[in-house]
DNA sequence: CCGTGGGTGCTAAAAAACTAGCACATGCTA
DNA sequence: TAGCATGTGCTAGTTTTTTAGCACCCACGG
């Protein structure tokens, strides 16, 4: 598979995809409920075969429905798209994307999760040395 | 202008977007030099001239030329994609978001970038008190 | 003061994306 | 077992995107 691969898509197709991404999988249905200006189920249906013959998507049959998954493992996609973000929008500045990170979640994050953020960087130290 | 706009646009659209948010501010030449499979420079004019109408870009005029920029300020661009991203790839945690992007660049994260960076948690963790 | 290089807007047409609808399969239940 | 709900594959047609090319404009150097 190509690099950079989602930048390929249409429309369509990308919005299928990360739908995919964010549930790990979907059916037909489940995607077209989600979908913004939700086409028709046979439209989805069609994207859906398009996405399997080039590649992104593959199905395994759940008793008489398909269910559809992401061909590329969702670690190297994680870091794709987060590469791809930091590249596009934060200079390509690990640090700058962090502060957004952490600005934009503010109100989300507990304590004990900012304690287990500040573990992974002090791995991160550890590693660089 | 419309939330989660990006996901609005057909595929070359997007691209040149993305150009333009990653550069700041981008010439027709210089967006045709970046494009993926480059079409010709005067379907990258049309193009920009769609997003315009759109609201995406506005252009200032640069002597002769017209150089583009984004409509939206870079900072809410920023938050914005940051924010798709963790929903999209990382369900929703930021914590997991930290963590693949420390991964990701890990390589290139000085030590000082790692002191900035614990302190932007320190930070987090007062504001949340 | 004319030609040339580098701009721009616009339009028509080709290509790609998107869509609907039909035909058919399967499981379930009345 | 007939009918219905829920699937699928496919094809043909519409709509949108993407593209090239023409007409024009301006700055500048010879």
């Amino acid at each position: 598979m190509a690099k950079r691969a989602l930048e390929r898509l249409s429309r369509r197709e990308r919005q299928i995809m990360e739908l995919i991404y964010a549930s790990g999988q979907a059916t037909a249905t489940e995607i077209l409920d989600r979908l913004p200006d939700p086409p028709s189920y046979s439209a989805v249906r069609a994207l859906l075969r398009i996405l399997e013959t080039k590649g992104h998507v593959r199905h395994v049959v759940d008793g008489t429905r398909y269910v559809f998954l992401p061909t590329v493992a969702p670690d190297r996609a994680r870091r794709s798209a987060m590469q791809s973000v930091i590249h596009t929008f934060f200079e390509g500045s690990p640090e700058k994307a962090v502060a957004a990170l952490l600005d934009v979640s503010r109100s989300e994050l507990s304590e004990d999760e900012l304690d287990r953020i500040s573990r992974l960087i002090e791995n991160a130290r550890e590693e660089g040395r």
